[in-house]
DNA sequence: GAGCACTGC
């Protein structure tokens, strides 16, 4: 790289970019609308070039020109790379923002960010008053915190009433997406203009399968589907490397395993038609995988051999592998659904949509033509595979979401602009667990509760936790604790089995040193352990600990005390006291966030959810309730995981007198009242009727316990939640093709 | 007696 210019850039010049031609059209395009939508593949330019023609046309000199990322990497590395084009030093004029890592200065006028990062700015200042140019980037991947942007962009401006106060200038609006659903963005924003950049990437070839069809849904079946494939591929193929879509971890582990059995009998003078290839390697990839076994994915293999990474969807759009030319694609994904039904979130094996499948094919197109093989009929892809991935705001828990509207002056938020917009039962039941956790009250305005809750980037329960622990002055028992359940699982678990017993047995020991059955108690003395330990990376890798996550769990925790400590200089902070022990203290503040999670012993190992639901779950064996559940009647849990069972993991018994209180508040918001709140539309009559209508309702029912009871009978009768009946539904058909 | 995709503040 040439650093007198600064142009011999990796990814062409910048004059060369497919973009470059249109730059005066776009930058008219910006200056003539409030909001423009940008559309064009990977490689056209767009992310890099569009905010320094922005710059170069005096779009800095009033205020900054703010670029969105759903990537933290994202964000980073294009930063430093347009930071190099510009010739400047990265966080002068350039910089970035991100979690834990701002890199921006009082010069900084074109700033890369998350997309999270811009909405907590949002709730600081609404009306972005420091911005000329806001740019949403890679929106067609719909995350979370970009489809709650673009509503709340699309406010700015429809509410003169709203955010456009406070503001010198008018804001401009560019939305930045891959040639997906341009239409119904430009409709979104007053049907505003579109405009198309070509892409610059290679035609891939894609052919289906014969073999998986509608009904093979079952691992073990596209698992083998896929590394007969991988080796056809090897075999009759020119040089070029693989690259496998599967779901998990252990998938994945037994796909390599399988692979690397048969690649061993491959005579390389007969049985292969390149006779440049001489062997293959087999690389697996996913996320929890240990940083520096990920780094060799990146490496180009030795000459003559062959690479073949088996990877999750990680390697989708978080990490790029240079050299790919093939891909096969199972079909299925792992996706995290939040069921309202039963409320509570289930991870599931899913096949993808079309349009992911397009983007996994698209990964062997980056440096030249390539070839993807789908291992599915054609059949499955028109049957079994939706076009679009519902976006996240239609399948996740909205309470954080709508938390953060409400405290953005936001309160009607069944009408708010969503793009798609998310079911009412979605957000109603966010609204009644924003009540119970009084955040909101009855005529849904945000409480002092939930001023203070909507600062911390936590689950509104966890955050509940905290806030009492801080009330009472035990922070440091529950902010270990809260950092530790907002990162990525912290036990490890190794592919062989040999190993996961060592493992599991070291895991039960951390637990056993506790010597209360409590796993949140568990995560606190892992955390404060290995924080006084002389070496602790050691520590870890003896004790079987991501490392990785504990450091971010480290972070997190730094971070959540700062935030508190500010908190905590306001004259308005609750201080409550409390007289009994340590176990007893750290477990009411726990209840005091999770009574919306609290199981009661049922029948025999099973206890039954008091959240409304009545669901019928199992203590997961990994929890050190497994085996001293006889002696415990009541728990309150972190989350549910349904595979074989509806499991709780991460649980700790408790008192029926502690939450006693709290759960009437569980049964006493109906939904009635629940969408006139969400509207905004309770009037003081409709409230006392309501209150009167409640009264007798309570009074019907007897005591707290007894309208348990019957709730608890109810639901052992009937309910069966939709993701075990659909379990139960893959069970069945697998049974019977088994006996086929 | 089971087994957890990927992001983000």
């Amino acid at each position: 790289m040439s650093k007198e210019t600064g142009r011999t850039l990796k990814g062409g010049e910048p004059k060369q970019l497919p973009i470059y031609p249109h730059k005066n059209k776009l930058v008219q395009a910006v200056r003539h609308n409030p909001f423009l939508i940008v559309t064009g593949e990977t490689g056209s330019g767009k992310t890099t070039q569009l905010p320094q023609y922005l710059y170069q046309a005096g779009y800095c000199k009033d205020g900054k020109v703010g670029v969105t990322q759903p990537r933290r990497v994202a964000a980073i590395t294009v930063a430093q790379r347009v930071a190099q084009e510009m010739k400047c030093t990265l966080g002068r004029e350039v910089g970035y923002q991100v979690r834990f890592d701002d890199c921006t200065s009082q010069d900084t006028v074109v700033k890369y960010m998350t997309d999270g990062c811009l909405l907590r700015e949002v709730l600081a200042d609404p009306s972005l008053s420091q911005y000329s140019v806001v740019i949403l980037d890679e929106v067609h991947e719909r995350s979370l915190n970009t489809d709650i942007l673009l509503g709340l962009l699309k406010n700015v401006f429809c509410n003169s009433a709203g955010a456009t106060k406070g503001r010198s200038f008018p804001l401009k609006v560019v939305v930045m997406s891959a040639t997906l659903e341009t239409d119904k963005l430009s409709a979104f924003f007053n049907d505003c203009p579109v405009f198309e950049i070509p892409g610059r990437v290679f035609p891939v070839t894609c052919t289906f399968g014969s073999a998986v069809g509608p009904k093979d849904v079952e691992s073990s079946f596209y698992v083998k589907e896929v590394v007969k494939v991988a080796l056809d591929v090897h075999t009759s193929e020119q040089a070029g490397d693989i690259l496998v879509f599967l779901t998990g971890q252990s998938e994945i582990e037994h796909a390599c395993d399988l692979l690397f059995d048969k690649a061993e009998n491959i005579d390389y003078r007969y049985d292969v038609l390149d006779r440049t290839v001489e062997g293959i390697l087999i690389l697996p990839l996913y996320g929890s995988m240990p940083t520096d076994q990920q780094r060799q994915i990146f490496q180009p293999p030795p000459p003559g051999i062959r690479k073949c990474v088996v990877a999750t969807n990680i390697a989708a759009t978080s990490l790029t592998i240079n050299g790919i030319k093939y891909i096969v694609d199972s079909g299925f994904v792992k996706q995290l659904n939040h069921n309202s039904r039963v409320g509570m979130d289930v991870l599931e094996v899913v096949p993808i949509s079309k349009s992911e499948a397009q983007q996994r094919a698209g990964r062997a197109g980056r440096t030249s033509a390539g070839k993807c093989f789908r291992i599915y009929t054609k059949e499955f892809w028109e049957k079994c595979m939706p076009e679009y991935t519902v976006p996240e705001i239609q399948r996740t828990s909205l309470t954080a979401v709508i938390l953060t509207l409400k405290c953005l002056g936001v309160h009607d938020v069944i009408r708010f602009p969503y793009l798609d917009c998310p079911e009412e039962r979605f957000i109603l039941e966010a609204l009644k667990q924003l009540y119970q956790f009084d955040a909101i009250d009855r005529r849904g305005k945000v409480t002092k509760l939930g001023e203070l809750m909507v600062e911390f980037p936590l689950h509104p329960g966890l955050t509940r936790a905290l806030l009492k622990a801080a009330s009472l002055g035990c922070e440091d028992l529950l902010l270990p604790v809260a950092a530790m359940l907002s990162v990525e699982n912290i036990f490890f678990r190794p592919g062989h089995p040999d190993k996961q017993k060592e493992a599991a047995k070291k895991h039960r020991a951390l637990a056993a040193t506790t010597g209360s059955m409590n796993d949140f108690a568990t995560l606190l003395s892992v955390f404060n352990s290995c924080k006084s330990s002389d070496r602790p990376s050691a520590w870890c890798k003896e004790n079987w600990i991501h490392w990785r996550a504990l450091k971010s769990a480290f972070s997190v925790e730094t971070q959540l005390r700062e935030i508190l400590l500010r908190l905590q200089q306001r004259r308005d902070f609750p201080v409550e006291t409390f007289d009994g022990n340590k176990s007893e203290l750290f477990r009411r503040c726990l209840c005091a966030g999770y009574f919306t999670n609290v199981a009661r012993r049922s029948v025999g190992k099973v206890f039954c959810t008091m959240d409304g639901h009545g669901s019928m779950v199992h203590i997961h064996p990994s929890s050190s309730l497994f085996e001293q559940e006889a002696e415990v009647n009541w728990v309150i849990f972190h989350d549910v995981l349904v595979t074989s069972k509806m499991f709780i993991r991460t649980a700790c018994p408790i008192r029926y007198e502690w939450v006693k209180d709290l759960l009437p508040k569980l049964h006493e918001v109906d939904v009635y009242e629940l969408s006139s709140v969400a509207r905004q539309e309770v009037t003081e009559d409709e409230m006392v009727k309501w209150e009167s209508r409640e009264a007798a309702k309570r009074q019907q029912e007897g005591s707290a316990e007894d309208a348990l009871k019957k709730l608890e009978k109810r639901n052992n009768e009937a309910t069966v939640s939709d993701a075990r009946a659909r379990y139960l539904q893959r069970k069945q058909q697998r049974q019977q093709s088994k006996a086929l």
